[in-house]
Parts: structure tokens; C-alpha cells; sequence
DNA sequence: CGAAAAATACATCTAAAGGTTTACATCTTT
DNA sequence: AAAGATGTAAACCTTTAGATGTATTTTTCG
């Protein structure tokens, strides 16, 4: 959106921490760095989003486990702001699906809270320079998450037991154009054949899909990954 | 599914590369290491797919770059043979979504062949220990390409200029049911009112979604984020 | 080649869907 | 109180969809 001109210019660094001990320490490891400003602290989840709204950070520390309100809520919260503001989170737990979600939600990196200051130190830096930083163990733990879920996607449409692999080619045919909402003389004017002949074919894939009308024969097509080409796909390969 | 007891026992690593000599130099180094056992080599994808089929190694080095076929290809091939087989990507290329669609398919690692050659016996040990690698500038490439992703999908679906604002909760009701492949008599036994409200309700559907019948209405609803509730979310938050 | 599968076509009939208009009772908002 | 949105219902009519049976011509494949 946009550029800004502080190449050398400190980071503002915004933390979220709801234990006071820990924010202080990071805090005062924060602070001894000269390429950062901690522009403000907070213990609480929501006060963090006025102070945030109110100093607009470059980057925001944050913890996940929070009392008031669930971290990656924050991490939503905080992208829909769209202010340009980088989330680096700083967790206690190693979950892959916790660090699989909040980089999803747009986070910026994740770094544990039992790892050396230095590596934190590091991990602000490059989130603060625009990059995303993951620990090589997180990275890890998170495509462990990352390639389940395509794999479980896989299975779920591959299951060929579904009754589309009866259709014949023409069948198929047919059968796409009743998926965009097209009508009986439509198909037949499209394929260039009769409207009876296009009858007999729709009855054929209503046997075959084992449906009793058109629109239980789209809805089963959907369902069943016909139509993946039209079908823009979350997550293409 | 397997698990194996080799915890000592050198790693079989195959090396498929349509650059001779690149090969014959990785092929060198990664001999030189005493824990991993180079059970063959290939400049060629076809012939490298058989050698797989026969030695059955832990880990691939696989060139993405080559003239039979694309790499993306062999990945999919390797994973669809389900052997166990590990892939590691060596590429020349540090694009953002080849670096995605390699790791969506299912490779265990991506090196540039520009890095040193310790970070590529590193990331083979990494990869042949059962675990990904991806190197920090690579992991920060991935995410650019993932987090895009994810923004372009909200913003598909987040569009709420479309019709589906202007039905009433009656007829979102009726246009629930309508996409279930329910008729107008079973929408209305389901409702409780005549089957000729129904067909108002139906009718004042099609008038705010601007189609011309059900199976359209149908679609459109589907296309449009209606059932969101039903139709499974490749990744979800 | 010859059998089987697929694609084509038509007739007939019934059921369902869809278009249009009118009407009335509620309920909310102005 | 008037206006507007909503839900309900019906009559009338046209079109489309779907079921069933039969039959011819291509294609495909053993």
C-alpha cells in the first residue's frame, strides 16, 4: 500500500503479553536494542488494539495465550485493521496447527517463548524488514499441518467410487452444461443435436448418478469434483 | 505406514539431474559423506522414476528443472507411488510459487543449487531424519505465495455485492432447501405452507438473483458463498 | 468380422416448474 | 395513519422436465 522511508530509521515495535513478567523482560531485551522502539505495552488483548490503532507499530509482539481473547482472534482483528502492521507471535507452544493457523491468518513469524533472546532479537529484525521469519523446527512442524491438509483434501475428492467415472464422454458433456444452468434445448443447440437425444442422455446420468432431476444431478457433480476446472480451487497446485 | 529401523544404517539417496556434470559433482559430495549411500543416479526423469521403483531410496535430490518433464510432475508421481520415498528439491530457481507447488505436492525440502554445498548435506540429513527443510530465505518465499493466497480466497468470497443480501430469511430458507434438490411439494411439507407460496417465494428468488431457474439459483448460491456451512473448506481458519 | 456399447432420434404422456397477477394479513417504519 | 416490506395463498397459463419405450446409426473392441 504503502512505502515507507525508514531505512534507518527505529521499528516501532508494539507488545501484547497478559504476563506482566514476561512483557518486562522482553520489554527491557526489546529496548536494549538500539533498531527498536517499544512504542507500548500491554497486558491485555483488547487494550493492545486501542494502543495499536492509537500508534500504529511497525510490528506487534504478541502473545498467544491470552485470558480475554484468543490470539489468533487478535492476529484476524489486527489484518482486517489493514494499517500494514506485522504480526510476529511469541508462543508457548509448538502446536502445528496453532502455528499452521496464525500464519495463515497473515502472521509475520513465530517464535517460542523457550527460545535463546537472541533468536527473538533476530526474528523482530526480519519481520521488521518486511520479511517472514519462521524457526527452521517451526517451518517444520508447520508444513507437518500444511501437507496433512492436502493429502486429506486429496482423499476426499479422489475417492473414485463416485458414480461420475460411469458417465460416458457425451454423458459428461451433457451433464456440464447442466451445470452452468443451461436448458434441455439449450444443451441440444450447443451440442448441435436433438432435444429428445439430450433427454435420453439426461435420464442416462440420472440412472448412472442415481438421482431423480437435474438439480440433485449438479449438486451431486459439485459435490463430487466434477467441475474442478471451472471451480477455482483454494489452493492449486 | 512403515517404520523403519535404520537409525545407524546409512540413507539410499537417488540423484535425478539432466545436468551430467552438476549430478556427477553432487554426486561426489554427497558420497563423501559417510551417511548417506547413493544408490543412483539419473539425468533423465523417466528412467529416474524406475530406478525409484527398483531401489526404493529414502531420499530423492530431484532437479526441477528438466526437458522430459516437469518436476512438479515427478514430485506428484513419486508421492502418488506411496513408497516412503522423501523428496528433496534442488533447484535453480527460487520462485515463489514453484517453491508452493512443490511443497503442496509433498516435497520434504527445497535447496537452491546456488547455496553452499554444506546447507544441501544439511538439509539431506534434515530431510533423510524425517523432517522438512526449507532454508529461512525460502521459507520467507513460501509465505509470501501462502498468505496471498489465503487473501485472494477471503476477498473471492468476502465480496458481498452479490444478491444473496436480498433475500429475505423466508426465502433464504426455501433457497436452502431448493439446493438440496428438494421440489417445490417437499419445500413445502418441510416449510408447512402450500407448495403455491412456495412457488412465490421461489419466484421472488429468481427475481432477486437475477436467474432463470432453480438449478441457475442453485448455482448461484454455491458460487456465491451460500451453504458455506455444507461445502467443505479446503483450509480453514 | 461381429457383438456390445454408445450416440442418436422420436413419440407419448404425466408431472413439475415457472410467469404473471391479484389479494390479504402482519409487522415495521416513517 | 400511511407507506413499505414480508409472508401467505390462489388462479391461470405456458413451458420445461422427466419417465418409458422403441429404433437406427456409429464406435469400439475382442
Amino acid at each position: 500500500m504503502r512505502r515507507e522511508f525508514k531505512s534507518k530509521s527505529k521499528s516501532k515495535v508494539l507488545l501484547i503479553d497478559d504476563n506482566y513478567d514476561h512483557l518486562a523482560a522482553v520489554n527491557e531485551l526489546i529496548s536494549s536494542e538500539s533498531m527498536f522502539n517499544v512504542v507500548g505495552t500491554s497486558t491485555n488483548a483488547n487494550i493492545g488494539m486501542n494502543l495499536i490503532k492509537k500508534y500504529h507499530p511497525d510490528v506487534v509482539l504478541l502473545d498467544m495465550n491470552m485470558p480475554e481473547k484468543n490470539g489468533l482472534e487478535v492476529i484476524q482483528e489486527i489484518e482486517k485493521m489493514n494499517l500494514g502492521v506485522r504480526v510476529l507471535v511469541l508462543s508457548g507452544y509448538d502446536d502445528s496447527d496453532l502455528i499452521f493457523r496464525a500464519m495463515k491468518l497473515g502472521a509475520k513469524g513465530y517464535v517460542l517463548k523457550t527460545m535463546a533472546s537472541a533468536q527473538l532479537i533476530y526474528a523482530l529484525e526480519e519481520v521488521s524488514d518486511g520479511k517472514v521469519y519462521l524457526p527452521a523446527s517451526l517451518t517444520s512442524r508447520f508444513f507437518e499441518y500444511f501437507q496433512q491438509q492436502v493429502i486429506e483434501e486429496k482423499t476426499e475428492t479422489t475417492q473414485e467410487e463416485n458414480y461420475l467415472s460411469f458417465l460416458t464422454a457425451r454423458e459428461e458433456e451433457v451433464l456440464d452444461l447442466l451445470c452452468q444452468g443451461v436448458t434441455y434445448k439449450g444443451v441440444a443447440s450447443q451440442l448441435f443435436i436433438s432435444d429428445t437425444t439430450v433427454k435420453t442422455h439426461v435420464n442416462n446420468i440420472f440412472q448412472k448418478l442415481q438421482v431423480n432431476d437435474r438439480t440433485q444431478a449438479v449438486l451431486y457433480a459439485i459435490n463430487n469434483g466434477f467441475m474442478k476446472k471451472r471451480t477455482k480451487q483454494l489452493v492449486r497446485v
